[in-house]
DNA sequence: CTTTTCTGATACTCCAAGTATCTGATATCG
DNA sequence: CGATATCAGATACTTGGAGTATCAGAAAAG
């Protein structure tokens, strides 16, 4: 469209810019979502009017730190076996809930997406595309004959994403990566 | 142990006491979980002190309402087959969640779980009392040898709760229940 | 009849989010 | 250059809701 009008008067400073959002997610990470906005002003080194100028609410400041939070990349794996690609998928995760911070910090999250809609969209976009991500790993089973061409894909990974954030949101005893694997590929009916 | 010394002046009304409760599950069903202690209080028709009489804080009036709600009761399908009986089981848990207003309460509660320890805990027992409550559906399964002997009934139980969970949570698409069933139990590898 | 604890009503404190203002710094425009 | 606009930090104000305190009147006990 049209260049924006030149702006006026003095810039906004990008160091000013820096300084928050770091101390958010720093503050984040130490306390949960549960921060003052006059702790993160402090814990920046800024003026309590600084953070207002850039974010309008409390809530859109903590938006824009998830946002930077959820968007952490995870490695695609490929051993060559679906149950091996599995392992190290699950794996990954786990890890993700043994660790005690960021596994308060993950029970928060997904918390408020229960509250709020927005957050939920965030961490629902953030999940998918995640999963996504990892299609090449069952693509390739599907060639090698390991699974099901015609497997639900979603449910196949919102079996195991549920399972994981059920336990972690109610401080309930992580599954054997193992048992997960078998469970997923062969199931609980008995063989014949 | 000793009976309690007799109690002294005037007792505290039990009509109070029922109109402060229902008013609390009837605002918790229309707004959720973001209620004040003033709306509490003129909807049960009642002073404020009288409430605060009762629960020493807000959190408490909500702990005690989410007790009363979490012991609702299921029924134990007995249908004949196991694919029979979980394909009830999952039916009537779905139900919860197509109804808009049980499902943004339901979203409030697992949220909330996440902030608070405590509530964490009183979901937590709940669904696995509910949980434990539909065992007899797998020793039948098993003795008709439907069901692998050993398989870990938690981690069937939670493979299914936690993608309703998760899914509802994110207001993504509920499962269809046939699907899950035959997940569930012949898994997404290729036969043979 | 005295004492205790309930009842509703009202007024208060406290905290954190959000608003408003002020002075000074830094930018653009003419 | 000077006029003007917006940023920076500081500080004071408004608002809303939780929790506290106090009151006068009612109902229970000794």
């Amino acid at each position: 469209m049209s260049s924006n009008p030149p702006p006026r008067g003095r810039r906004p400073d990008p160091a000013v810019d820096a300084k928050i959002r770091s101390a958010v997610l720093d503050l984040l990470l130490q306390r949960g979502l549960e921060v003052t906005m006059d702790e993160v002003a402090a814990h920046a080194g800024v003026g309590r009017a600084s953070v207002f100028r850039r974010y309008a609410t409390k809530r859109d400041m903590l938006l824009d730190a998830l946002a930077q939070l959820l968007d952490i990349q995870v490695a695609i794996p490929d051993t060559g076996s679906l149950a091996g690609d599995l392992r190290q998928v699950i794996v990954d995760t786990l890890a993700i809930w043994r660790d005690d911070r960021l596994a308060a910090l993950s029970r928060q999250i997904l918390g408020e997406s229960g509250r709020d809609p927005v957050v939920a969209d965030l961490v629902r976009t953030s999940m998918r595309n995640r999963m996504a991500r990892t299609w090449p790993v069952y693509d390739r089973a599907i060639e090698r004959g390991e699974l099901r061409p015609d497997s639900d894909l979603w449910l196949l990974t919102d079996l195991f994403a549920g399972l994981v954030a059920y336990r972690g949101l109610l401080s309930l005893d992580l599954p054997d990566p193992d048992e997960i694997i078998r469970s997923l590929l062969y199931g609980f009916a008995a063989t014949g």
